[in-house]
RNA sequence: GCUGAUGUAGCUCAGCUGGCUAGAGCACUUGAUUCGUAAUCAAGAGGUCACGGGUUCGAGUCCCGUCAUCAGCUCCA
């Protein structure tokens, strides 16, 4: 058995490689070997990342390199190249880097002052840039063959470990990360100890593009993109409003057993509300403006405005207070033409969005209650999920003391409950602090959905008030929350989450029947009937083609079950149910199983 | 918005360095078949090659612009 080498050592919770601890000794050093630990994933990748880059420079003599560091699972490099350098390109990168890799260099360490470094790199401006942003005065640089670059490291002793690594996207980015800054071009990568992983890696890539919810909203014909009606523009095939209307209906339960009053405002309102809520100026450039009739009007990018002006046409008393005011409320927001992405980045969208209206001491139990609410879908969708409080920012307004108030009656909230949750100090909005919730899907992956914000700017702007209990007019605080975000998104997470395959709850086609002959028929529209009138959708695949295909087609579908019914089935009343999620077959009695699916979708009350 | 790539039938894609009436599979329509758990057979229909301009004897193919999509960057439900 060949014994493991060791690639870097860990010491004093920091990773520094072999050529370090040559040069300042290793006393408490765990040893890093060579395999697919994080700490050795990162020296490797940090090393691809110099290999990748000195192919290029051997490629392209021109290339100036910025950073090139390790990221989640892998690493990338920032340059600038006078040519082009497309997707065709990386291939090559990648032969160079392995010819490079072969000769076995080793990677070598020296370190020198920064002023030397400003001279060492004099014709770099590149290197002067990145220097501009270190503050230490001694500088390393590593080198390998014909090539230098400045870096902290850690890296690997030799080129001859870097074999399994893959070239896997082009990109621009920023110089510094500043959209007013030139932009360079980036290669991403990934790296392993072994082929092996990193073909499990590439894998598991695949994977996650089968279940892209744009794909699978293709094939189930949920929605879809048209050109010529405008990009991020979504449009609900009757598959897809069906799935969303189940979810419309079941939240629009859940929020009128807890109180909430459902309200609606209008699409479009003058400019001069946006201008007394903020927005105009804070968010202007993100709106739809036009005009009518010689006067500005605004299409909404959010709802609150509604939600105030319904509040504001009645006097209200303390007594009625939380109050709850909730709406699926279209909105439209002009995002940038790049960052558009399917389902999960439009420019009209719907959120499930509420504005709770209550005082200062009302905010923690009105949080509980957000919480618990939040809780309950999140179960119901089987999604974990991680919250995380945002507080005052430098520029904000309001008095520190509601602020303080605010914000520890959100992290009450949350202890009470026995929440974990991240602070993101200073990252609240400028009008008061916020908890945000995030999914994690299927694949591991976080998604920013539902939010609960605290707000003292808008009550103070349209001069909302409550009556106290000693007659005096007080000023309400005012609660935007939302638990889905938005439909759109959430359905996005929803399709990849489950593959396609939704539960019965929400499925477009809960059920599909498949006549065994033409003779069938009336049997299944019988049965189908009796769905309908329990208001679950049904399908009868009638077609002429084979039994097999039919069920093949309806298999294809994701349906959650599908009924077979012939001669045994009409004679017996009963029906022959291929169920998805069991994955097996059981015959039960017709009126048998419309009760089974009637109570299978009024278990979801929450 | 920026960088790079892409855009051919409802979907997935082929169409080499410009050269006959633009192809395939699936889906669709019609006919035959009436079938017991993942593809019955046959025929047919379907495309102003994203849109607009240009180069050329000739453009799906080359060039420019617009629109849209994709991978990122910057920003967000």
């Amino acid at each position: 058995m060949e014994e493991k080498e060791i690639i870097a050592y860990r010491k004093d919770g920091q990773i520094i490689d072999t050529q370090t601890a040559a040069e300042i000794g290793c006393e408490n050093c765990e040893p890093i070997y060579f395999d697919n630990s994080p700490d050795a994933l990162e020296v490797i990748r940090h090393s691809a990342a110099h290999l990748m880059a000195q192919a290029i420079k051997a490629l392209y003599p021109d290339a100036r390199f910025f950073v090139g560091p390790v990221v989640e699972d892998g690493f990338y490099y920032d340059f600038r190249v006078s040519e082009k350098i497309g997707d065709g390109d990386l291939k090559k990168i990648e032969k160079k880097m392995q010819q490079i890799a072969k000769q076995k260099l080793a990677i070598e360490r020296y370190c020198i002052s920064k002023a030397e470094a400003r001279e060492k790199f004099a014709d770099d401006d590149l290197k002067q840039a990145v220097m501009d942003r270190i503050e230490d005065e001694r500088l390393c640089v590593y080198r390998q063959g014909d090539f230098e670059d400045l870096c902290r490291g850690p890296h690997l002793p030799n080129t001859k470990w870097l074999k399994s690594f893959k070239l896997t996207r082009v990109a621009g980015a920023y110089l510094g990360g500043d959209s007013n800054a030139e932009m360079l071009t980036r290669i991403y990568g990934t790296a392993f100890a072994d082929k092996e992983s990193l073909k499990a890696y590439l894998t598991m890539i695949e994977e996650a593009k089968k279940r892209d919810h744009r794909k699978i909203g293709t094939e189930l014909g949920l929605f879809m993109f048209e050109d010529e009606a405008g990009a991020g523009l979504p449009f609900w095939m009757p598959k897809g409003a069906r799935l969303r209307g189940r979810l419309e209906q079941i939240l629009y339960r859940a929020h009128r057993r807890r109180g909430y009053q459902p309200v609606r405002g209008p699409e479009i309102l003058k400019a001069d509300m946006w201008r007394t809520s903020g927005h105009y100026a804070c968010y202007g450039e993100n709106m739809y403006l036009t005009e009518i009739d010689g006067q500005e009007y605004g299409l909404k990018p959010m709802n609150c405005i509604g939600h105030i002006l319904i509040y504001k046409k009645e006097i209200h008393s303390y007594r009625e207070l939380p109050l709850k005011y909730f709406e699926y409320g279209v909105v439209h927001r002009h995002e940038q033409s790049g960052v558009l992405h399917g389902l999960l980045r439009v420019r009209e969208f719907t959120q499930d969005d509420a504005h709770i209206f209550c005082t200062p001491a009302q905010i923690k139990p009105v949080v509980i209650d957000v919480l618990e609410f939040v809780d309950k879908v999140m179960k119901l969708f089987g999604f974990d999920y991680e919250m995380e409080i945002s507080t005052k920012p430098d520029k904000a307004i309001g008095d520190d003391a509601i602020w303080e108030t605010a914000t520890s009656a959100l992290k009450e909230a949350l202890d009470e409950n026995g929440f974990v949750y991240g602070i993101d100090e200073g990252g609240g909005a400028f009008y008061g602090p916020k908890i945000d919730i995030k999914i994690t899907d299927a694949l591991g992956r976080r998604w920013q959905c539902g939010t609960i914000q605290v707000d003292f700017n808008l009550p103070e702007r349209f001069e909302m008030e409550y009556i106290d209990e000693n007659n005096e007019r007080r000023r309400p605080v005012m609660i935007h929350r939302a638990i889905l975000g938005s439909f759109e998104r959430f359905i996005a997470i929803l399709t990849e989450h489950y593959a396609g395959e939704f539960p019965l709850f929400i499925s477009p086609t809960p059920v599909v029947f498949v006549p065994v002959g033409e003779e069938h028929t009336t049997y299944c529209r019988k049965l189908a009937d009796a769905l309908a009138e329990e208001d679950i959708d049904s399908e009868i695949y009638d077609r002429n083609e084979s039994l097999a295909k039919r069920i093949r087609t309806a298999e294809k579908q994701k349906t959650p079950l599908i009924v077979v019914v012939g001669d045994e089935e009409v004679q017996k009343e009963s029906v022959a149910v291929r169920d998805r999620r069991k994955r097996e077959q059981y015959e039960m009695a017709a009126d048998a199983f419309v009760q089974f699916i009637k109570e299978q979708t009024s278990e979801v009350r929450i």
